[in-house]
DNA sequence: TGCATCACG
DNA sequence: ACGTACGTGATGCAC
């Protein structure tokens, strides 16, 4: 994340100055010289820097401490120019309409601000590059915090780290800035520091007694001249270095979300440089890339206002039926309603009749958790849904959902925090005598955000289509299958967990006993470290890692197998510690009164549009190992007379791939149903299908998914344990056979440079702005994404529609059987055998039938008494 | 709280 | 010269 930080006041002077013989007057007598010169240099800014975020600082008017410190404070400055205050106004209202924000604190100049704004960003993790010609901001600079510096007339700008400011004042620490300043004093400021001693001299005491304090302990090793000027100075030294010392902990309201850089192109900047003549510029304004939408950028001005009256569940069902809408905002116990120009406290069941109107439209900030509390007072939500958090998804699945950055976006309203914790939020969420989040004010917030977030996804077509036939019909069916859960069978669990228990004493007293350790943690990857590559010296080319620990995963571990025994019963012991610690230990306090675990499915979390699950998270369950297989077999039907049914695509990602590279060989390997990895080994090794051997089928399954991830030979090379040229070969074979889908990969990437972004074959997107970056490993990575995204994203597209009409059938059709888990391309079913026939169909039918591809999909189903069964 | 580790597609 | 396959969530250790 790089953040620019620009000191207005100096940037301006600076075009002032450089505008001063031959101004530009437009065709309305303006001088535009400051304008132009300022504009321009910040679009040129920001097409070169690629800003993730950026501010710019203006001194306010008024004075600033230093005035009230010192009175005579620039006191010997001449006049600011009429041409300078004249620019001001034109050029923040340029800056706000590209919304990038204007920083400007009363009592403190643009560098106080910049200072503190600086540490806190850089402490947060940001690149910050202080934009100045002001050789005081030296002071500031340090590891992540440069200094921008504006070359002379069109020069190149140059970048100021610690090494350069310490080079060019002769000092050890850009810190000392401060007493090079304190000691030589500025008479443009007019601040005094020690007359008669210059950067020159400062810089040599510095280097000796290494600050002012170590100058004024030592006096008497100074020569007589320099002694009596310090000692001149000694009554205003302090002075000086409070004048020149730039503040640093000054509390700024603004934060890291509203200085994101996005939105600079947009009509009212258009607009602005048409009216004060710009051409050259326009045409540079355009060359920026479209904006990357649904962030929180500075607010439109004027915010909305907000306006509503305290009510009644009388007056919001009146005004609910008139506008056929209604906010619902659920905190605990209390259920907040907005509707046109009221909103009302109360219980749930005070609203029942609204809830469960299907010609309501309910708006809502994550509705399927207050649909689940609701459904357990037996109220129904019905009605479209606009879910703040799912169409802010659709607009940009990276960026935060959460309302009060939403309201603060896009309404320009400013609402407190959203606590973390959880929208339904525990009793603990309000302290009595706390004023507390205004929900009022929230709730009316809520309404309009809907409207607002409408009219912006009724900007891109696709992400209008994806929200009402996905997400928003999703919505219902995944809150279903988050009430109905799955039965978890906890005694076979338990009886399992026993056996893993005495397994797992075995192997630690194994290790303990080889290490030498009686003590050891064998759960400690520090303390394994320690002892396979310092006591054991079981590695002894490996060399001492610079920072941090000895790097113990298993593939490091796997690798030094054969050295001592000790290796395996590390893995054998932490295999079963996460089988106990993760899959068997915590199940018990999920399990509801029903006997029943009830995942959350997250709809608006993955980058790519998948769904994610969490407490617990069931899409993670064993299947690889056989010990871990076993956790599957206590995942059963709730009843007797049931089934565990599951469905799941065939190489889903792998046929999304074929259809959009529309690559000939890989479409008819699948229009023929032949073992596709085979059929890859074959075309990439020169060989007939049926002399392919499984260790060649491996290596080309590898090859596949690795394409789709964006593999490196070096990858390639590290999973197939070949050397690099080998792997290169298989790439460059896999490439040579499958001509299209280079061709797929450079078109994708090409798109996303061309529009900030890639889109899965329903139009859901994906912003890879790094696409571009010119920093080598951040662009590889962002052009992975680019590729992966649009395969994995299409996949989730196409199992969502899936699981719609599922949903659809099974309700329609009056069956019993229920969705209850879904892990990316896998449906699970609890199915009463009477249907089993009819569902498997039903499931086949649906699935494969929901997208017509290039390539067939084809869905795999069985069944049996526990979920390890229907595999 | 961040990191390392490892479970899944 | 530098890092190295996409997307997740939960756990325990160490700070």
């Amino acid at each position: 994340m790089k953040l620019f930080l620009v000191d207005g006041h100096a940037l301006v002077f600076k075009m002032y100055y450089a505008f001063l013989g031959r101004p530009m007057i437009n065709s309305r007598g303006e001088d535009t010289s400051i304008l132009f010169g300022f504009t321009k240099y910040l679009l040129e800014l920001i097409a070169r820097e690629q800003p993730t975020h950026i501010a710019v600082s203006f001194d306010p008017p008024g004075g600033t401490f230093r005035n009230q410190l010192y009175p005579e404070y620039k006191a010997n400055r001449s006049e600011t120019p009429q041409l300078v205050i004249d620019a001001l106004e034109p050029l923040t209202a340029i800056v706000k309409a590209m919304n990038i924000p204007v920083l400007m604190i009363p009592g403190f100049e643009a560098d106080d601000v910049i200072g503190s704004m600086a540490k806190r960003s850089a402490a947060e993790g940001f690149e910050v590059y202080m934009v100045t010609p002001d050789k005081d901001y030296g002071q500031l600079i340090g590891e992540h915090i440069l200094q921008y510096k504006p070359g002379k007339s069109g020069a190149d700008n140059e970048i100021l780290g610690p090494a350069e400011v310490c080079e060019k004042w002769g000092i050890s620490r850009p810190e000392q800035v401060i007493d090079i300043l304190t000691i030589c004093g500025d008479s443009s400021d007019n601040v005094p520091g020690v007359q008669g001693v210059g950067p020159v001299g400062a810089s040599k005491l510095l280097a000796a007694y290494g600050s002012v304090e170590g100058i004024y302990a030592h006096l008497d090793a100074l020569t007589p001249r320099q002694k009596a000027l310090f000692e001149a100075a000694a009554d205003h030294i302090d002075l000086s270095r409070r004048l020149v010392t730039i503040k640093t902990d000054i509390p700024l309201e603004t934060t890291a979300d509203d200085m994101v850089l996005s939105g600079v192109n947009n009509a009212a900047v258009g607009e602005l440089l048409k009216r004060y003549e710009m051409p050259s510029l326009l045409r540079m304004l355009s060359k920026i890339a479209d904006p990357e939408p649904g962030t929180p950028a500075a607010p439109e001005q004027p915010s909305v206002e907000l306006k509503y009256e305290i009510a009644g569940p009388a007056e919001i069902a009146r005004a609910a039926a008139a506008e056929k809408a209604v906010a619902m905002n659920l905190k605990g116990d209390s259920l907040w309603m907005a509707a046109s120009g009221y909103v009302a406290e109360g219980a749930p069941s005070q609203f029942k009749a609204i809830l469960e109107d299907e010609g309501i439209m309910k708006v809502g900030a994550d509705i399927k958790s207050q649909m689940n509390v609701l459904a357990g007072q037996g109220i129904i939500v019905r009605g479209f849904l606009r879910d703040t958090e799912l169409m802010h998804y659709l607009l940009n699945p990276e960026r935060s959902h959460r309302l009060d950055v939403l309201a603060k976006a896009y309404l320009g309203v400013d609402l407190e925090p959203q606590d973390a914790a959880g929208s339904t939020g525990s009793l603990f969420d309000e302290q009595p005598g706390e004023a507390g989040p205004d929900r009022a004010l929230e709730t009316a917030a809520l309404l309009r955000l809907g409207e607002a977030l409408a009219a912006e996804l009724a900007k891109v077509p696709s992400a209008e289509k994806l929200y009402g036939d996905i997400e928003e019909p999703l919505i219902g069916v995944l809150a279903r299958m988050e009430e109905v859960g799955v039965k978890v069978d906890v005694a076979s669990l338990r009886e399992f967990a026993d056996l893993l228990r005495s397994q797992m004493a075995v192997r630690e007293k194994e290790v303990r006993e080889l290490a030498g350790e009686p003590e050891l943690n064998v759960s400690s990857p520090k303390q394994i470290g320690e002892v396979i590559f310092e006591k054991l010296k079981l590695d002894p080319k490996a060399k001492k890692p610079k920072s941090g620990n000895w790097p113990t995963d298993e593939q490091t571990l796997t690798e030094l197998s054969g050295r001592s025994p000790i290796i395996d019963a590390i893995l054998d012991y932490r295999g079963l510690r996460k089988l106990l610690s993760t899959y068997i230990e915590p199940f018990p306090g999920y399990i509801r009164s029903d006997g029943r675990v009830h995942t959350t499915f997250n709809q608006a979390l993955t980058s790519t549009g998948r769904l994610s699950s969490s407490n617990p998270n069931l899409q993670n369950i064993p299947i690889r190992t056989e010990r871990g297989r076993e956790i599957r077999k206590a995942f059963v039907p709730g009843a007797t007379g049931r089934v565990m049914m599951s469905a799941d695509y065939s190489q889903i990602e792998l046929r999304i791939m074929a259809h959009l590279s529309g690559d000939e060989h890989l479409c008819s390997a699948f229009r023929s149903g032949i073992d596709v990895h085979a059929a890859t080994a074959a075309k990439i090794f020169h060989i007939p299908v049926e002399e392919v051997s499984s260790d060649q089928r491996r290596v080309a399954k590898t090859a596949n998914f690795g394409i789709m991830y964006g593999i490196s030979s070096f990858g390639l090379s590290q999973r197939l344990k070949c050397s690099r040229t080998e792997a290169k070969k298989i790439i460059d074979d896999y490439f040579a056979s499958f001509p299209s889908i280079r061709g797929f990969i450079d078109k994708t990437l090409e798109g996303a440079r061309a529009n900030g972004y890639v889109e899965t074959i329903f139009g859901r997107r994906r912003y890879v702005p790094d696409v571009s970056s010119h920093n080598a490993t951040v662009r590889a990575l962002a052009e992975r994404n680019a590729v992966n995204a649009p395969i994995q994203g299409s996949s989730a597209d196409i199992i969502k529609l899936a699981m719609i009409g599922v949903d659809r059938r099974l309700r329609e059709e009056g069956l019993e059987s229920r969705m209850v888990l879904q892990i990316h391309d896998e449906l699970v079913l609890e199915v009463p055998e009477a249907e089993i026939e009819r569902v498997r169909a039903l499931l086949i039918e649906e699935m494969e039938g929901v997208v017509s591809l290039s390539v067939p999909l084809t869905v795999e189903c069985n069944y049996g008494s526990t979920w390890l069964e229907a595999h």
